[in-house]
Order: structure tokens, then sequence, then C-alpha cells
DNA sequence: TTGTAGGCGTTATCAG
DNA sequence: CTGATAACGCCTACAA
């Protein structure tokens, strides 16, 4: 079924049914009802993919995850999930593709096979090989993420930096003289994620600043991992009162870890960090740190990359979170040293 | 930059082109390689929309997930990510479709307009209308979860049913006289969902078969509901002495409400259920549990779907999976009565 | 207000 | 072994 068969049924020419589906040119009222009718009994919607050929554009996105195998973490979930709730809201589609390393089967298809309107990439590292692919295309993108060079780009990211170096304050400001850092995985450190950078940069720095002794440690983004950090944490530096975690999957675990060792939070320890917020109401008692707000995040950048899809030549733009740290009850002031 | 480009460039007709890419019919070897060099050089691709419209299919599976909004529960996202997987591996694109309850424009897009080769539909309802409507579109579709009128169906589920009762004939075993069910939410429930409506018919069934009391409870899919629902069930039925889950989610909370109860697993209640593998290794102590196989189904709903848009007259094939029950340690002999 | 015709980039049927 | 050419279903000048 075509819409020749509409047109036949209705009495009209094709492009009439065309222009009555379209809206791009009046149609006398009591045609558009007639094909409406032919239309509704038969069920009819127009093709995509010829509509795609002729229009030059696909109404899909490309969604670019993490390569499968490893699990996505719960705030890559919520990317996803926001991202097709806004695309689908704007009418688009997305065509997901899981592409970890370099050139992916599936990642080239979507973007020279010209499956989509425009892509959004997540999980960037400070040198991507996808970004520069895609600069290359001239496909419209935008990373959920960043890149070291951002020039030209699109992006919409979490200002890691900052809000790890807010944490190293307020705890310093609460007393804590030793503060730990439990980052990402070492895989995706070595791996040049960025956000596993910038969380170590905003540490050093503040660290630095305020004169108090930093230690920073790799974790898996699971909870067993986090309970085996902690365990490693309590055995070789006992004196350290505080930690800030970016790992919001590890969380689970390092409360028992906590727990295990005899610590009471905040009492004996403190924990802040970087969380979908509700990891961090889970937690007990319910964490100090910065929500990411994956929902606008997942948002905006539709929003963006819409924009640059249907005005190619916009001037680049950007979105750098720095939610507020909501302090719960999981910091407080450093302990006595037990002289 | 087309198919005539390349011809013109490597000094042949477009069809010969064609041929060389799709391999349906001789090239020599020479012009087949020299059309490859240019190929590679400009980096062309075909366009998907041109192919899908002259072939009639777009090489591209449909995924129907729940509706934005509500999170994804580990065990969907497992799903999404291994079909997404398995479609991968066979040189297949996903499309996302977030269909709820009613406003599909999502789903009609997907379906009517002919953008995928077949479907794959989630979170399946006993009476499920996208499974109506599906079937009289004629689109090769595969759901995760079944109907309850599953003729001439093809699909891939758990034996939820069977599995529960296992629990129940386990801990019965075991000596305890007072079970209890902690299903999904309610909502769900009254929607209609297959897996919970199956879980308290196994539970019913082994609960009578045994002459114990069974008690059936909705909870929420998140840690916070399961907390709350130990509460109540210790409140309200303190002779309740062990638990069978289905709610994955609700784990973490379930745990944390019998520890504030004071109650040791398995010394004074046992715990046991139907969970992702990490899900069951991630309780304390280890959780006794019938591990649900998400990346195999997933993968098996791909190979049925392909079989089925491979040869659409194919017989209707599924998988009914019941995965055998771990025997970890969260399960005991039944406290003695405080008498 | 409506109809006619051409073309989007491919594939596949004819010829050669 | 290779070329011309006609569709695939839709949209949109151009004509009426």
């Amino acid at each position: 079924m075509d819409i020749g068969e509409i047109a036949r049924r209705a009495g009209v020419s094709r492009s009439t049914v065309s222009y009555a589906l379209t809206g791009n040119r009046p149609v006398s009222e009591a045609t558009r009802r007639r094909i409406q009718t032919v239309i509704d009994e038969l069920g009819f919607r127009p093709n995509a993919a010829a509509r795609a050929l002729k229009e030059g554009r696909t109404r899909t996105l490309g969604l670019v995850i993490p390569a499968a195998g490893r699990r996505l973490t719960d705030m890559q979930l919520g990317f996803v999930a926001t991202v097709v709730e806004a695309a689908a809201g704007a009418d688009f589609d997305v065509l997901l593709s899981p592409s970890g390393g370099d050139h992916d089967r599936s990642f080239e298809r979507i973007v020279t096979g010209r499956r989509v309107d425009g892509v959004i990439l997540m999980e960037i590292r400070l040198e991507d090989d996808r970004v520069s692919r895609l600069r290359r295309s001239g496909l419209p993108f935008v990373a959920i993420g960043r890149t070291r060079d951002t020039a030209g780009m699109w992006w919409v990211d979490i200002d890691y930096t900052a809000l790890v170096s807010r944490c190293v304050h307020h705890l310093a400001d609460l007393g804590h003289r030793h503060i730990a850092l439990v980052n990402r995985s070492a895989e995706l450190i070595a791996a040049g994620y960025g956000p596993g950078h910038r969380a170590l940069a905003g540490f050093s720095e503040a660290v630095a600043e305020r004169g108090v002794a930093g230690l920073d440690v790799c974790c898996g983004d699971d909870a067993p991992a986090g309970e085996a950090c902690v365990e490693r944490l309590r055995a070789e530096h006992p004196e350290v009162t505080a930690l800030v975690s970016v790992n919001e999957a590890a969380l689970p675990g390092i409360q028992r870890g906590l727990e295990r060792a005899g610590l009471g939070i905040p009492r004996d320890f403190s924990v802040a960090g970087v969380a979908a917020r509700h990891w961090a109401e889970d937690f007990r008692p319910p964490l100090t740190a910065a929500d990411v707000p994956t929902h606008d995040m997942g948002a905006r950048a539709v929003e963006l990359l819409l924009e640059q899809v249907s005005t190619p030549t916009a001037y680049p733009r950007h979105l750098l979170h720095t939610p507020p740290i909501s302090l719960r009850s999981s910091t407080g002031p450093a302990p006595r040293p037990a002289t």
C-alpha cells in the first residue's frame, strides 16, 4: 500500500495526498477529509525510507553507547532513557550503536550510511576517535562529555573538576586532613576517560590548595569493587578519615566496607561524592553529594542536536553543569585522633 | 557522493559498482579491486534509505521498551544491551521505541512506517495491545515475555511459575511454615504484567500443595520500597520466617530491612528469589536464587526474530527458560519458634 | 484548488 | 563480464 493507493481510492492525485499529509500546500477541507478517511480506513503511513530518500533526512538520531559487554552504569542508562524520551517528544526515533574502541561496523554504518540526521555520543575520552570521525563526516553531533580539545564541538558535560574540588573543600572545612578519592576503574582512566581525569585534577588541585593529604584510588564500577577498595584503603591508609566518590556504582560496596570495618558514618568516617540522586538517597546515611542531573543532560543534548540539525551553520554551543552539592548526612567533623 | 560518483571514478557503470558492493553478480577481480580502491579512498557507503526503499527491508530491528519516565530495571537494561549486541553481530541496527500504555506515536511510526524489519517487545502484559497491533500488521515480532494467549506467537520467557514454586518447596523443605512472596509493584500487577501474575500463581499453588501459610505483597522496583515492604511484613506478620522475591531491585532494601529488624540471614530469616546473577551475588549473604539469563534471552530473541524475518512462513517458535536455582547461603532451616 | 512529471540513490532486469 | 534503464514510494517544482 502506498500513496498512490490512497490517491486512487480518494479520487485525487498522488501529490494531493502528499500535500494533505505534509500540509505543505493548502488542500480543500472536503478533499482533505476524504483523504483522511481513506488513510484511517487503511491505516496508512508514508514509507519512512522513501521519505528519507527524498528529503535527505531520516528523522532519526543515533545514540552511540559504550560497547556491549560491559554493563552500562546507571548513569549511562539514565542518559539513554532521557535521550530516547526527548527524541520521541520531537518525533525523532533513536538508533542505538554500541561502539567501543575504534572503528566499529555499527558506528560506520550509521554515520557513513547516513542513517541518522545527527549523533549523540556517550562516554567520551579525552582523545576520541569517534569524535574526529564525526568531525570529518560533517554529521551533526553532540557529546555527553567532552574531549580535551573542544574546538568547534557541541557538548553537554558535568564539571567534575569543580564538583570534586568542592567536596574536598567541604571535607577540609570539617577538619579532615587525609582524604581519598574513589575514582572510576583503572581501565577507564587508562583509556583517557574524561570524567576520571578531570575528577583527579580537581582533587589534586583542591588537596594541594588546602594542604591536606590526598590519596586517589581507582575502583571498578560495582559494589564488590567498592567494598574491596575500602578494605584496601583501611589496611594501607588507616589515617584517611574521609573519601570523595565519583563512582556511584561502587557506593553500596563502600558503605558495606565501612560498616564491616566498624566505622560509623559520619562519626568515624565521612563520605561525599558525585552521583545520581537515587544513589545518594539510597546510601545510609543519605550521601552528601552533587546530584548528577542525567535527565536534564540527556534532554539538553537532544535539544542541542536538533538545533544543530535544523541550523547546520549555527555556532557551536555547550553546557557545563555544576549542580550544587546537596548536604545530606554522610559528612561530619573529622574524628579526634585516637592519640 | 553516491554510487554514480564511484562508478565514474572507477570508469564503470553504476550497476557494476552495485554488484561489486552486494556480490549479487560476479565481477571481474580487476574491476572489483579498482572499485574497492575508489570506495576506500572516498569512504563511501551506500545510502541506507535508498537501499531500504529498493530492497523493501531496512536491516533494522525495533526494540520496544517500557515507556520512558519509569526507570528501567536492571533486568530490562540487560535485555536492551544484549539485544543490541546480538543485532549488531548480525549487522542489524536497533531502533528504540519507548512505548508504554497508549500514546504510542513512536510505536506507530516504527510499525506502520515500515522502519524496521521486525520488532522485539519487552514487558509484555497478559493482554497486550501492542501484540495485537503487531499481529494485525503482519510485521515479524518476538516477545520477551508472553501474553495469556500465545497462539501463533514467537516468544522467549522465564518460567516464573515454576521458579517461584521451586523456591517455596525449597523453603518448605527447610521447615518454614509461613512464607511471603515479594512481587513487583501493584501498578504492574494491576496492568496485567505477566511475570507478576505467573509468580503469584506458582506461589499460591506451591503454598497450597505444601500446606504452608502464604502471604503475597506487592513492592515497588527500588530499595526503599523493599525496605518498607519488610518493615510492614514484620509489623503485620511476625510469624513469617522466609520470603521469595521476584523483585530484584527491591533486594538491597529487603536486606536492609531485615538487618534493621535485627534478623540474621539465614539464621532468623531465609530469603530466596529470582534475580539476575549480580543482584544475587551482591546480597549478603549471597542469595539462593534462580539466575535470570538475560544475556541468553536477549540473544535468543534476536535469533528468533531474524529467523522469522528471513523465513516469514516459519512455524512459530518459543523458548521457556527454567534456570536452576543456585543454592547460595541465604536460606536455612526455619528458626525454632520462640515458644 | 488540483494535477503532471521528475528525481532522491539503489538494485535488478534486461540487453549486449 | 558489463551497461543502460526501470522501478522502489515519496515530495515538490511547475502547470493548469
